[in-house]
DNA sequence: ATGAAAGCGCTAACAC
DNA sequence: GTGTTAGCGCTTTCAT
C-alpha cells in the first residue's frame, strides 16, 4: 500500500489544515468537469475524439486551476522521457568548483539548445576521476541520455560506457581509438593558430601553459609543436608548464615559473583564465605585455574582451557547441551513429598578443 | 494498453537488433537471481527483512547488470521526488543569455548543495517577463520546489506564485510586502560600503551604475544615496546610469555616459562586468581608473582579482548562497515558514579604487 | 463521444 | 523469509 495520502477527498471537502498544496490531479479535474479522466486526458492532449466543447472546458478548468500533468506518472505510462543529463566534472582532489567561465558557457548553451528541442537538463557534477559515474543517470531511468562536459583523464572510462551502448556525447578533443561521440573546438588547430601568430610577430622562445595529460590540451599542444617545427624551432620541454585548470593551483605554478624562467618572449595558455594568471605572475616580476611576452589564452571566454589587456585569444564556438553536442546526443537516441565532430576555431586578435608589434 | 514494447522476453532470449539497450528492470534480476520481484525490491533497499545471502547474490547480480532502479516509477509510488528545479531568466527581448558569471556560480553552488543532500537539480531558463512560468516545473510534478535566480521586474509574479502556495526560493534582495521567501546579499550595505568606501578616498561626484528598476539595484541605491546623505552630499540623478546588467546593452549607454558626462570621480557598479566595461569606456575617453576616476564593482566574481586593474568590489557570499536557498526550500518542504535572508557582504579592497589615494 | 479497465515499474501491507 | 497483490497518475484499447 502506498503511504496513506493525507486525504483522498476532492479538494473540495474540508480540508481546513491548507499547510501543503495538494497536488491537482485529473481525477479532480474531471470530477469538477462532470467527466470521466479518460476524458480530461484526452481533452487535454487535444484528441479530434472529444468534443469540441468538452475540451474547452475542461482546458479551461485545467488552465484556471493551473492544473499540470503529472510528468513522471506520463513518461511511465508512455515509456518516454525527454531529460538529458548534463554532467560537469569536478577536482575531488583540489576540491575546486566548476568556476571556468567557459564551462558555465557551456552548460548555459547546453541549456538553450536542450530548452529549444523540448527536452530537460539534469545538472550534476561527479569526480573526474569517476565519470563513469554520470551513466548512472541513464541506468537509473532518470535521464534518456548523458552529455559530460570534458574528457578530463579518462578516455578509458568514457570507451567504457559507450561500449555499453549508453546514449552519450562528450565535450573535448577527437582521440584515436575513440569509441564514444566526442564534440569539440579543433585543439590541433588551435593550438597552431596560437603559435604561429606569436612566430609571426618574431617572438622565438614560446612558453606553452596546460596540463597535457588532458586530451584538450595534449592535442593543443600538438598543435603548438607543430608550428614550432614549421618555423624550424625545437620545442624547449622546459618552457611546458603543466598548470591544471583550477585558478587555485596555477596560480602558484606559475609564479614559481615566471620567478625560474626569464628566457622567453611569450606564451600559449590553455584557458583564458591561465591567461590571465600568467599575464599576472608576469607583471608581478615586472615584465610587460605584450611588450617583454606576448600572451595567447583560450576559449575566448565573454570577458576576454574586458580585460586589461584585452585578451589575443582562440575562440570556442560555445553557442554553436551546446547545438552541436545536442543534436548528437539526439541522433543516437534515433539510433543513428554519431560520429565524433571536430568544429573550427579562429584566433580573435586582441591587445595581449596584437597584430603587429606596437 | 502501452504502446507495444519491442520485446518482452528477458534479455537473454534471442534479441539480435542489438542496436538499443533495453532497461533492465527488477523482474529481469528477479528472474535472472531466481526470486520474486519484492524481494528484489527489499534486497536493494537494504531490507532487513531479506536473507542475508540472499541479498548479497541480488545486490552483486544488481551491480553486475549495472542495473539500477527506474526512478520515475519509484518515485511515483513512493510519492516522493528528490528533483528541484533552478531557474535562471533571460532578457527576451535583447535575447541575451545567461553569461553573468555571478550568476553561473550561484547555479554551481546551489547545484553543490543540492548534490551533497542527495537532490537533483532540473536547470532552466525562463523569460524574465514570465518568472510565473517557472511554476510549471512543480505544477507538472517535475519538481518538488523552485529556486529562481533573481527577481527582476517582477515582485508580484513572485507574491503571486508564492500565494498559491508553491514551495519558492528566490535569490534577491528583501522588499517590503514579500510573500515569498527570498535569500540574498545585504544590497542595502553593499552599496553603502562601497560609497562610503570612495568618499574616504576624497572623492565627491561619485556615479552609480546599475538598472534600479531590479530589487537588487534599487536597494543597493538606497545604500548610495544615504552614504552620500551621511556625509552631507546630495544626489544627481544625472550621476545616476540605467545600465542593465546585459553587457551588449551596457556597453553602448555607458560610452555614451563617460562621452558625455566628465564631471564624475568615482563610480558605484551593479556588477563586476558592468565595472569592467566602465573601465573600459573611461580608458577609452582618456581616463585613468583608478587615478582620474575610482570603480567599485559588485559580486567579487573569481576572475575580479586577475582583471587589470584587480577590481575592488562587494564580496557577495556565493558559496554560502547555495547552501541558504536550498535549506531554505527543504524547510518549506518540511512544512517550516522559511523567513527571507540577508546575508552579510564586505568589501573586497583592490586596486581599482585602493585602500588609499597612491 | 465517452467511460471502464488494464498496466507502465516499483514498494509495502498482508498472507503464508 | 518470501510471494502475492494492490495501486501511485496517467494513456489508450475496447466496449458502449
Amino acid at each position: 500500500m502506498p503511504p496513506m495520502p493525507k486525504s483522498k477527498a476532492s479538494p473540495s471537502s474540508t480540508d481546513t489544515s491548507t499547510s501543503e498544496q495538494r497536488r491537482l490531479q485529473m481525477v479532480d479535474i474531471a470530477r469538477l468537469a462532470g467527466v470521466s479522466v479518460s476524458t480530461v486526458s484526452r481533452a487535454l492532449n487535444g484528441s479530434e475524439l472529444v468534443n469540441a466543447e468538452t475540451r474547452q472546458r475542461v482546458a479551461e478548468l485545467a488552465r484556471s486551476l493551473n492544473y499540470s500533468i503529472n510528468l513522471g506518472a506520463r513518461n511511465l505510462r508512455l515509456q518516454e522521457n525527454r531529460t538529458i543529463a548534463v554532467v560537469v566534472p569536478y577536482d575531488a582532489k583540489s576540491r575546486q568548483h566548476i568556476s571556468d567561465p567557459f564551462f558555465l558557457s557551456i552548460v548555459g548553451s547546453i541549456a538553450d539548445a536542450l530548452t529549444d528541442r523540448g527536452y530537460d537538463m539534469l545538472l550534476s557534477r561527479v569526480d573526474a576521476e569517476r565519470l563513469d559515474l554520470a551513466a548512472g543517470w541513464f541506468d537509473s531511468g532518470k535521464a534518456i541520455g548523458v552529455v559530460l562536459i570534458g574528457q578530463w583523464r579518462h578516455h578509458d572510462q568514457l570507451n567504457e560506457m559507450a561500449a555499453r551502448k549508453l546514449p552519450l556525447v562528450v565535450w573535448g578533443g577527437e582521440l584515436p581509438q575513440q569509441l564514444y561521440c566526442s564534440v569539440g573546438g579543433d585543439n590541433v588547430l588551435g593550438g597552431t593558430l596560437a603559435t604561429r601568430h606569436l612566430l609571426q610577430l618574431g617572438r622565438r622562445r614560446i612558453a606553452f601553459v596546460g596540463d597535457a595529460h588532458l586530451p584538450e590540451v595534449w592535442l593543443r599542444r600538438q598543435g603548438y609543436a607543430q608550428a614550432l617545427r614549421e618555423a624550424g624551432l625545437a620545442v624547449d620541454a622546459g618552457l611546458e608548464v603543466a598548470a591544471p585548470f583550477e585558478p587555485g593551483v596555477a596560480t602558484g605554478v606559475l609564479q614559481q615559473f615566471c620567478a625560474m624562467r626569464r628566457d622567453f618572449d611569450a606564451v600559449v595558455c590553455c584557458s583564458d583564465v591561465l591567461a590571465l594568471l600568467t599575464i599576472q605572475a608576469l607583471r608581478a616580476g615586472g615584465r610587460s605585455v605584450p611588450g617583454d611576452v606576448a600572451v595567447i589564452g583560450y576559449d575566448d571566454m565573454p570577458l576576454a574582451a574586458y580585460c586589461e589587456p584585452p585578451l589575443t585569444t582562440v575562440h570556442q564556438p560555445v553557442a554553436e557547441a551546446g547545438i552541436e553536442l545536442v543534436e548528437a546526443l539526439l541522433a543516437q537516441l534515433r539510433g543513428q551513429r554519431a560520429e565524433p565532430r571536430t568544429m573550427p576555431v579562429y584566433l580573435k586578435l586582441r591587445e595581449s598578443a596584437p597584430q603587429t608589434e606596437g
